[in-house]
RNA sequence: GCCGAUGUAGCUCAACGGUAGAGCAGUCGAUUCGUAAUCGACAGGUUAGCGGUUCAAUCCCGCUCAUCGGCUCCA
């Protein structure tokens, strides 16, 4: 019999008769590995344990707890759900069931829908299956055979999905488990007796390949893990994270409030609220300044002719709310744009002028879908930090790199962590190939010049220019954007902007979009989860509380808090006739980051005795020597 | 917009085809207290809104609004 010479990764090469298992080589390689390895690498290639290895490879065993191991795990505990809610109910047909990020989902069609009680009951099966331990089998099959298998079977999505394999795929691959009949390119994990540990978690609906037009089936997620224990610690993982949540965090911090009376996607900042977006307003008004920027204030509603003019009477028609004065329509603004562009055009420009760098802290209206609405993160009514730099195409690249620079200096002084995406040409939008090609290059060229690693997200622009979008994650990890970077040759087109350049000749100007934190009202639910609402000094909307000991001490604290509003600091007092305790876990709660103790030691000395958020006590110190230390703590931000 | 779930006091949650209770918060009183909850009393609700079924609806049904989880779409 042929032998084939096989590769371990400790550099061993062993050999074995033709046709031997992937897990009997690694068996016989590393007992140990064996047991916990999923599935392997031959020469590259996933394969199953089972596969028997017919030339010379390198094998690299695939664990159980890599994160690829984790992946393949979770697609099988798919399958074994998938089993299940066929074993349930009657008349299901299968779709698809990847692993995710966290876990995994499938996607049903079924006349019912699945209630909560139903997930129990298909965990009840999936432990039966778990416990019967059966082994998961592969096999191929040429595509018109597989196709009549699910004709068979009534599967008319996998059978949809075969039939919309490129033509050069001869066979397909099953896979199949007590019972149950899969098409999957695999690899699966040995057999169902390796799962450990997993939860459904819920349900939701979902379209046939996510396109709104096809039939909603029904998803269910869940989740998958080697051990108990992780699974434990992802739980209370998911409960942490609805702790931060923005939205409960907004209401028992009195930060905001959405009301049905309202209107949905509509916020109302209470005062707290009011004095950090302030804080944060305050940060961008003097950073922008700073970096040459023109501050500017345009009008909320603009005639519907001028927005004709844009494109976006045209593409973004079904996201603006019109309204009608003396007969005229208007728009109002769901982005800022035109009015800076009417600036520009208010007077003959120079090459000599430009850059030119228009910021507004801009409110605008975006008719969102009502089913997308999602706390501060996605509302109707949002202000954006947002700019128009008009300047050269030479001055391009420079005007970008500084934008990102920004952007990196912002998340710096925030504390965050950020992904960033480089979107291209949509179908739905405006401009000729070559002002897009232009335009793309552009902001490609600054990302690599700068090396800022990056992704494309193809076909994800905006209607008139491609961007560079910066993501921030949400407490559930959900990503939002808030930073984005837009390169436009059509809007100067569009309304005729022009500069005299050196030659004395007319020149059309080239248009940044740009915004730095996004929408003030989503950048601000990112921060909160963020910080879970312990906001840093700088940020807090209360930077310290003054607590008195007893009645007595009210006087005393009377004039600690002037002297305090005086210079400037943003505090509270708390001069309720209760205990020392309380009134600290009340502070506490509130996540104040200094409470000031004031008691007879303090009335006598003049001071102030700190208590730190983190439960530290600082030393007694004078009202004055506080004030100089918040305000140090806060220098850099400044 | 689509699929599903939910909506009871300011908040968190009970209850029942016969018009609702608890804890916290609130108010009042007592207490004057030193680092995460002092005690007592009181008050608080057209059970999201509108309509229907019923002798009777918070509960059953329909519509609307809103929220939640997804999908699609986006800052």
């Amino acid at each position: 019999m042929a032998e084939v010479a096989i590769t371990f990764p400790n550099g061993e090469v062993r050999s074995y008769p033709a046709g031997t298992a992937v897990n009997e080589a690694i068996a016989s390689w590393n007992q140990d590995v064996a047991r916990t390895t999923v599935a392997a690498r031959l020469d590259g290639k996933l394969v199953d344990v089972s596969h028997g290895i017919q030339d010379d490879s390198r094998l690299e065993p695939i664990d159980l707890a890599s994160k690829e191991g984790l992946g393949i795990l979770r697609h099988s505990i798919s399958h074994v759900m998938a089993q299940a809610v066929k074993d349930t109910f009657d008349n299901v047909q299968i779709t698809i069931g990847p692993s995710i990020e966290d876990g995994f989902y499938y996607d049903f069609e079924y006349a019912e829908t699945f209630t909560p009680a139903d997930l129990e009951k298909i965990e009840a099966r999936m432990h039966q299956i778990v416990r019967a331990d059966y082994p998961f089998e592969r096999r191929e099959l040429a595509r018109d055979q597989a196709v009549a298998l699910f004709s068979d079977r009534g599967e008319s999505y996998k059978v949809e999905l075969i039939n919309d394999l490129p033509e050069d795929v001869k066979t397909v691959s099953l896979y199949s488990q007590g019972g149950y009949l899969d098409l999957c390119r695999g690899p699966h994990i040995p057999s169902t007796g390796m799962i450990r540990a997993f939860k459904l978690l819920n349900v939701a609906g979902a379209y046939w390949r996510g396109d709104e037009r096809n039939k909603m089936l029904q998803r269910i997620y869940g989740t998958g893990f080697s051990t108990s224990q992780e699974l434990e610690d992802y739980l209370r993982l998911l409960d942490e994270a609805r702790k931060r949540d923005h939205r409960r965090l907004g209401r028992e911090l009195d930060l905001f409030q959405m009301n049905e009376e309202a209107g949905a996607g509509l916020v109302i900042f209470h005062p707290k609220g009011t004095l950090l977006r302030t804080v944060i307003e305050d940060w961008e008004r003097r950073e922008h300044l700073k970096r040459g920027y023109d501050m500017v204030i345009g009008p909320q509603i603009l005639k519907a002719d001028l927005w004709m003019k844009s494109g976006h009477y045209d593409h973004y028609r079904e996201n603006m709310y019109f309204t009608e004065v003396d007969g005229q329509s208007y728009g109002i603004k769901p982005m800022n744009c035109l009015s800076h562009m009417l600036i520009y055009k208010s007077k003959i420009r120079s090459y000599r002028d430009l850059p030119l760098r228009y910021f507004e802290l801009g409110t605008v209206h975006r008719h969102e879908k009502a089913g997308v609405l999602h706390g501060l993160m996605r509302v109707r009514q949002f202000t954006q930090d947002d700019a128009h730099i008009l300047c050269t195409p030479e001055q391009l690249n420079d005007e970008i790199t500084a934008i990102a620079d920004f952007v990196d200096y912002a998340m710096k002084i925030f504390g965050f962590e950020y992904e960033v995406e480089l979107s291209t040409r949509p179908e739905n939008s405006i401009g000729s190939d070559e002002d897009w090609n232009m335009a793309t290059e552009a902001l490609r060229q600054a990302l690599e010049s700068n090396r800022i690693a990056y992704d494309i997200n193809e076909g994800d622009g905006a209607f008139y220019g491609p961007k560079i979008d910066f993501k921030l994650k949400d407490a559930l990890k959900r990503k939002w954007q808030c930073a984005t970077i837009q390169c436009d040759f059509t809007l100067p087109e569009r309304f005729d902007l022009s500069y005299i350049g050196k030659d004395g000749e007319k020149h059309r100007p080239v248009m940044l979009h740009r915004v730095i934190l996004g929408a003030i009202e989503r950048f601000m639910g990112v921060l909160i989860e963020h910080y879970a609402g312990a906001f840093p000094l700088w940020l807090s909307p209360v930077q310290a509380v003054l607590l008195t000991v007893t009645d007595r001490h009210i006087p005393y604290g009377e004039g600690v808090y002037r002297q305090m509003l005086d210079s400037g600091i943003r505090v509270e007092h708390d001069f309720r006739n209760e205990k020392l305790g309380y009134k600290i876990r009340d502070a506490q709660l509130q996540k104040i980051p200094y409470m000031l103790v004031l008691g007879d030691r303090e009335m006598e000395s003049g001071r102030v005795t700190p208590r730190q958020r983190s439960g530290k006590n600082l030393e007694s110190l004078g009202v004055a020597e506080f004030v100089a230390l918040v305000k140090e703590q806060c220098a850099r931000y400044q």
